[in-house]
DNA sequence: CCGAACTTTCGAAATTTTCTGAAAATAAAT
DNA sequence: ATTTATTTTCAGAAAATTTCGAAAGTTCGG
């Protein structure tokens, strides 16, 4: 097997399984075909090796950099700008759980607090229900949301070594 | 604020946060109106609350059977099947957690495994740097994995008196 | 300033996903 | 066996999302 045909190969598994995450399938595959490429990559590389228009390019490596899992790189004496991925797995989850978390989680725990706030008329059995259900959901949420705190501040060695241990 | 408008703000936020993750509008939407609901509801009872047609309800329904959050209920001497869902939120979460992986992770992972036995030809540091990506993946997934397994295996209790305290 | 080299924006087109509704299947009741 | 109640299926319609590409915007060297 040739190493492009193992790259395009990944690159479109990573691309579906983007989509079965909520995320676009050529941001993924960008993301991919960036971790697979030693070296940084120009939009027009991108552009050639996904056949995919410019504009689709340029807007989803935005948003990758927003993400904050690509970065811009500028070659001296170069006009033109680069794009590399950031190759350490571990930090590209967190950042991506962190970013989830945040643009995601945070507007809908916000929501269901005001939700619990109101004073709520009617079937007395189905307002207690209501409630019970919402405060649960906050209570889960907050532990899931420290949670991840916690687990954003650990460094790679110590969950390799010492949290895996944990689960046996 | 009647509760009925509470509910229909919390079915249009779960709704949302489906969409966001993956998980169709509809049923994300058939969820929350169980979870919220203090009594097993009827197929018609669904649609007619949500305003959807028959086909998109059971489907839908039977969809989240599957995940295993929800459940059919049979009424002695009734004809008609009633659904309602799992109000353990932890329980919910952990049902999907696992699902997922087994349902997404897993197929990728193999994938993953073959790319890395195929003898890649081609220039020396690209293969390095290819297979290098491929193995991190691995073996961030394998960890990843491991500790979802870890926290099925816990009850509700344990998670929230004792994992809790490790992250302060 | 000007123009070349790129980048970004944005409306329209293409694609994918979801939903509908009517027909078919199933199951109980008469 | 026939009628009645209910669930399931599925092809096409509708909606939502993604992608394209031309045009507008930017930046930089000269």
């Amino acid at each position: 097997m040739k190493l492009d045909e193992a790259k395009q190969q990944f690159i479109q598994n990573w691309g579906a399984l983007g989509t079965q995450w909520g995320i676009n399938r050529t941001m993924a595959q960008i993301h991919a075909l960036l971790l697979v490429s030693p070296d940084p990559l120009s939009a027009d590389e991108i552009m050639s090796q996904l056949q995919i228009s410019r504009g689709n390019t340029n807007m989803n490596v935005r948003d990758l950099i927003d993400w904050g899992i690509v970065e811009k790189v500028l070659k001296p004496g170069e006009r033109r700008e680069y794009f590399s991925a950031e190759k350490d797995i571990w930090k590209v989850a967190m950042r991506i759980v962190r970013e989830r978390k945040r643009r995601e989680v945070e507007p809908i725990l916000n929501a269901l607090q005001q939700l619990k706030e109101v004073e709520k008329e009617g079937n007395e059995k189905e307002v207690k229900e209501f409630t019970n259900v919402i405060t649960d959901i906050q209570k889960f949420a907050d532990q899931a949301s420290r949670g991840v705190d916690g687990l954003v501040k650990m460094d790679e060695h110590w969950f390799t070594g010492t949290l895996l241990k944990l689960f046996k």
